[in-house]
DNA sequence: AATGCGTTCAACCGCGCTCCG
DNA sequence: ACGGAGCGCGGTTGAACGCAT
């Protein structure tokens, strides 16, 4: 008995998606919200599956959502997280709510991995020969960065919990991937925005393929009035606070990998669990490649809790909430 | 200008998980 | 307890694009 397809696979549709179809999906979800994929298509007459919509609307239409330009800030975040996590794409990008999934695995597979890969590169034609033995990293080392990790996170999180920041802190918890729709006057799927998506697709009809941009258009118009105004405007309050989340966010992975449950940190922790097993989760372990890598990934903002926080127990850290 | 090759990224596919009857 | 439906996730594909020859 094998799985139903989701979706009659005679006549639907495959391929980008065209702005008409954005429009339509952008429409119903207005309306209805997010969520019963499964009766997108049948209510819009989308010639799409359900699963299409989803994907259309979690990765390019649903609003808050940023593309392309990585900060160092966020690469810094992905190598780290993807170090902790391995290739669980969805749970690191809950950590950086403006990206999704698919954006990160992308950036990760086209650009992080070849830049790990030349660093950690430049690294082995001076320690070639001692991989082997420097495979492993020890338990304690991990420890000690993650208790590193969790010093900034908490100086991150009590800078975010700071009155004046706590406007941020609201959106602190890891997105569902839904986290702007419920923001008052965030969610602006509004007739303007479509309209204004019409428009851009009208200026070039002959580039269906545009229907990416213009989708782009509206998911940063949706964010208009919410964190998108970043992009210009007061660049330095804006992107104080961003980053700030950031940190935060930094923190909550921190403080997730010990609160979700001691399986999930030991399989984390332990040499012989996933972290450091095949290709897809980077080598980090190596001590030369760590070095230089560190150097990097601790480059910016680090040196605050640089001094590994001797006091700070694994079990204290447990209960930091 | 034409061609080949490498890179990027939107979209698809298949599997696993969860929920519900 | 079981099976079906729906959804989410990670891996993979392939079209579009840019650059080199």
């Amino acid at each position: 008995m094998g799985r139903p397809p989701c979706c009659d696979k005679v006549g639907v549709k495959k391929g980008p998606w065209t702005p008409e179809e954005d429009i339509i999906l952008v429409s119903y979800i207005q309306e209805h919200g997010p969520g019963n994929w499964r009766a997108v298509p049948t209510n819009t007459g989308l010639l799409r599956c359900s699963k299409s919509c989803r994907l259309r609307w979690t990765n390019y239409l649903r609003p808050g959502i940023k593309r392309g330009n990585f900060t160092e800030h966020e690469e810094k975040m992905i190598i780290h997280l993807q170090a902790l996590l391995g290739n669980r794409w969805a749970a690191i990008a809950s950590y950086l709510p403006q990206r999704t999934d698919n954006d990160i695995k992308n950036y990760w597979n086209t650009h992080l991995k070849k830049k790990l890969k030349k660093l950690q590169g430049s690294e082995c034609h001076s320690r070639d020969g001692s991989s082997s033995s420097s495979q492993k990293i020890s338990r304690g080392q991990w420890e000690r960065r993650l208790q590193t990790d969790i010093h900034m996170a908490k100086q991150a999180l009590s800078d975010a919990l700071s009155p004046e920041k706590s406007s941020g802190l609201a959106e602190l918890k890891p997105s569902n991937g839904y986290i702007s729709y419920a923001k008052p006057g965030g969610y602006a799927s509004s007739t303007e925005n479509i309209a204004k998506l019409l428009k851009e697709w009208m200026r070039n009809p002959s580039k269906p393929v545009s229907a990416n941009s213009a989708a782009t258009q509206l998911s940063f118009d949706n964010m208009a009035g919410t964190d998108s105004a970043s992009s210009e405007g007061t660049p330095s309050k804006e992107e104080k606070s961003s980053r700030e989340m950031s940190e935060a966010f930094e923190s909550l992975f921190v403080l997730e990998s010990f609160d979700s449950s001691n399986s999930d940190f030991s399989q984390s922790m332990s040499p012989e669990a996933s972290l450091f097993q095949d290709e897809s989760k980077p080598d980090l372990n190596a001590q030369g490649q760590l070095s230089l890598l560190e150097k990097w990934l601790f480059d910016d903002g680090a040196n605050q809790g640089k001094d590994y926080l001797s006091d700070i127990t694994l079990d204290e850290n447990a209960n930091f909430f």
